[in-house]
DNA sequence: TTAACACGACACCAAATGGTATCTATTTTG
DNA sequence: CAAAATAGATACCATTTGGTGTCGTGTTAA
């Protein structure tokens, strides 16, 4: 069984705290990881990574699996569907945005 | 002159709160509004919307322009480019989970 | 079988967050 | 000119956040 949870989480929350989007890329690199392998890259203790861990699984981003004494986290990038999403809506803006700004510098060198 | 704001502020953390975002998407659709017409949108006071704008301002989502006695907001999109740019790192992620999460049902079923 | 390890669960704390009400400055309108 | 409208600035408050240390439980290794 793996160890997916409700996704009582925001994901756009979930992905505003620089720690956890460095997991996310952590565990997107090396495909599972126990927390005692997370904690060492980050400035701060155990119990700290592993909030961070819980809210990520709170999310729908991480899911884990018990092996042993250890409890192996892997990536779930699905839920980041939602925010690729509401970014499609303003992406057409800021393409147009760049013509726009492409159109300025133009102007600024005549 | 545009009322641009240095980008002091997370574009990820700007993003993160729902009434930010709605106030994003006011923006969108509206070209430009000032803050007495964004604040009937919202259950909460003028301060409120006032402060929500000023982080958005301080993410580089929002410039002002002052127009007689009311100040005139509007969208900047650019600063999402950042997103959707932290976003395409994953993008191929869930389309290849979609495969795996389909192979692990056909495991499940053994 | 006992010691070390991995980690979740708490209790706790300072700082940030999201809201309020109030005061002030400026600009328009009667 | 006086009064109303628009909104920035500030002080204040409850709750949440992000961190800590400690304890308890299950798991592996000596």
């Amino acid at each position: 069984m793996m160890g997916a949870v409700a996704q009582t989480r925001d994901v756009y929350y979930a992905v505003a705290d620089p720690t956890r989007r460095a997991i996310i890329r952590l565990l997107a690199d090396a495909e599972e990881l126990p927390l005692n392998r997370l904690t060492p890259h980050f400035a701060m203790g155990r119990t700290a990574v592993s909030k961070h861990l819980t809210i990520l699984k709170e999310a729908g981003l991480v899911s884990e699996r018990k092996v042993g004494r250890e409890t192996r986290n892997r990536l779930n990038p699905a839920p980041l569907k939602e925010l690729q999403d509401w970014l499609s809506y303003y992406e057409i803006f800021w393409k147009q945005n760049m013509v726009r700004l492409d159109q300025l510098l133009k102007e600024e060198q005549e």
